[in-house]
DNA sequence: AGCCAGGTCTGCG
DNA sequence: CGCAGACATGGC
């Protein structure tokens, strides 16, 4: 066993998809290297594979590990108190082991600003753009890993934003980091008040909206009955839970609030992680009105002029 | 090529 | 209020 490296036994009753929960969409910086997980958490880079029960990790501490994944939050009984409806018990067979992340609340808070009207793969770059351009060195990396920048380094005099491609997002960002760099402990009060007011002083930053707000507070607070209304869960509710609106486009913002009650009341209190099984079982539940990516059409390569 | 993307903000009526 | 457009950019 190299130096550094732990290794950390899952319970039987305590089911983890490491692969699912790091890949799913609520983290950006994770990606998969021989076998294993890596991903810049803190000042420093992890490694993670999981072999069954069985988790290795490098780079951090086991108690970090449990916390960061939330081993330590009981999965069956969140996922019995979800399992409402043959759709989201559908989603829970398909995802089992999913987890919310423990996550940094900053960098949510940054990463779900730059995840607005846009698709995730070119999220994942925005971040690492980000990190690249004003993050530090990573210790136990190679010379390419970077930490998520603070806000100091990404307030708006320290400019030149425009690098990092963030298209109309960057002054969201500036204008964000700005205000978090003048009032330190903003976020840690964030912590701690009611869920409402939590919302509320997320919704005050420039370029959060109600459904980053609450993918802010769901992946970022871990504030479990947020329940973010995007473009595929508003799809999803529509199909399966609450009709459209007749003639309108469907897609207001009273609607998406009358979509975020609903979950909020059918679901109960952790109504978030019905909400990520369901966004996570997209494909698998795609009906009408919602888009799969469908199969590859390979063997036609399209004329190159 | 063109539509769409884990939406938000602004400026109207 | 509530609604329509604009918005930068790139994935597919």
């Amino acid at each position: 066993m190299l130096p550094g490296m732990g290794v950390l036994r899952l319970r039987d009753d305590q089911p983890l998809d490491l692969a699912l929960s790091l890949s799913c969409g609520q983290a950006f910086r994770w990606e998969q290297r021989e076998g294993w997980w890596e991903g810049v958490v803190g000042a420093s880079l992890w490694k993670v594979r999981q072999e069954g029960n069985r988790l290795t990790y490098s780079g951090t501490t086991a108690p970090a590990v449990r916390r960061y994944l939330a081993l330590d939050e009981d999965l069956p009984v969140i996922l019995a108190s979800i399992d409402r409806d043959p759709v989201v018990h559908r989603s829970i067979e398909a995802c089992r082991g999913l987890r919310i992340l423990r996550q940094d609340p900053w960098e949510t808070l940054i990463s779900f600003i730059c995840a607005t009207n846009t698709n995730i793969p070119r999220i994942r770059k925005m971040i690492a753009s980000l990190a690249r351009c004003f993050g530090s060195r990573v210790t136990g990396g190679d010379d390419s890993l970077y930490s998520f920048p603070g806000p100091e380094d990404l307030s708006g005099s320290c400019g030149d934003l425009g690098t990092c491609r963030l298209g109309y997002r960057d002054r969201y960002v500036a204008g964000t980091a700005t205000i978090v760099a003048e009032y330190p402990g903003l976020l840690d009060r964030i912590t701690e008040i009611p869920f409402d007011q939590a919302r509320a002083a997320l919704l005050s930053f420039p370029g959060v909206g109600p459904k980053a707000a609450d993918c802010i507070l769901l992946f970022g607070f871990h504030r479990l009955e947020a329940f973010p209304v995007d473009v595929w869960i508003r799809r999803i509710m529509h199909e399966y839970y609450v009709p459209p609106p007749h003639g309108t486009k469907g897609s207001s913002e009273k609607e998406d609030r009358r979509i975020r009650e609903f979950g909020r009341a059918h679901f109960g209190v952790y109504a978030g992680y019905a909400q990520e099984y369901l966004f996570c079982a997209r494909e698998l539940l795609g009906g009408e009105g919602i888009r799969s990516p469908g199969p590859r059409i390979s063997g036609t390569p399209p004329a190159r002029r």
